[in-house]
DNA sequence: GTCTATAGCAAGATAGAC
DNA sequence: GTCTATCTTGCTATAGAC
């Protein structure tokens, strides 16, 4: 073979990391795999050397979406949800649905595919879910506040006005800013 | 001609009605127009009859959508908004796109679409705020609830399980109903 | 106004050359 | 592993008969 021994999965990398942001920003649907192939440089004919078909495609992609989404709103240990919150309801995270995250950007597509997809995004969704929980010392706003994130990012994005934009988002920061602070006073109370 | 008078506004609006509907569950790009006018017993060359193109039906569903959703979201002036979130927030809602808001279903495409079609989606965005607005007496709070019942609908939907599902709807719910009540008490205090 | 037929294009997927 | 060529199907949109 005229290929090194890395070259295949360096490949799929490459495609992988490539289609999750052309999914997210252009929707995973509407994209043909031509023009998949052609933004790695290569034609659409490679792509069943990687996967057996688009859904394949699809489920691996969400898989790493997820892992993905879920570190940015989880955080690292030592910084508080408040300031995950924050960043993720930022106009840049808004403006730039390629590198954020797969849930407002492709969640309606999640939603109509099938079962099997739908499991990899919930066993994700989670674990996040439980990460918050853990630390808001409450299931139920820990699904509360993921559920506005996302919201927040979705309603913010159909928007045409750049201020009614910034409204949304800076609207779901404040308000979540508050419901953390009177959560943690209760905490310590 | 052989059609009766209101023949052709009857069927605009029936294709109006049925194309909604379809758009919600499948997604408006991923169907196609055959597909919309066999919905109504019609073939698709009958579609240009009564649309200049695809994206011109989506703007009209979106106006009909939105104004649907406010009716929804905004209810009637005298049951309470508390009442309304329950309702939105609905294990029905939830597993019924074809019916249900137009945001959770087609947000993503709206975000993707053009300049012309998001002003229709802000303009009804924002009466829907103003009427919450005035009921809640803060605007912030009112984008906040907005964005946290239509993320709530997605984040149910992209999950396989049934519980995980109403798990998610019931914290909206529970989490919601304990913020207007808090609102309420200090609007009255 | 609706039909069939069709143009023109893009999709997902496969076959065979290199 | 990647290419080009192709099969089949689907799409938006148009043309012309009824």
């Amino acid at each position: 073979m005229r290929y090194s021994s890395t070259h295949k999965q360096e490949t799929r990398e490459k495609l992988l990391d490539s289609s999750r942001s052309i999914a997210k920003s252009g929707g995973f649907g509407s994209t043909g795999i031509d023009a998949l192939m052609a933004a790695i440089g290569l034609t659409g004919g490679a792509f069943y050397s990687h996967f057996g078909s688009k859904a394949e495609l699809f489920a691996e992609i969400l898989e790493l979406e997820l892992a993905n989404s879920s570190r940015m709103l989880a955080g690292t240990a030592d910084e508080g949800i408040d300031k995950c919150i924050r960043s993720y309801l930022s106009s840049w995270h808004a403006q730039h649905p390629e590198s954020g995250c797969v849930l407002p950007a492709l969640g309606a597509e999640i939603a109509r595919s099938n079962p099997e997809v739908r499991g990899i995004v919930e066993r994700s969704a989670k674990e996040l879910h439980s990460e918050w929980q853990k630390r808001l010392g409450n299931s139920e706003t820990a699904w509360a506040l993921l559920a506005q994130c996302v919201g927040a990012i979705l309603l913010s994005r159909v928007m045409e006005s750049e201020k009614t934009r910034q409204q949304v988002l800076a609207s779901s920061r404040h308000f979540l800013g508050e419901t953390i602070e009177q959560l943690e006073a209760l905490r310590k109370s």
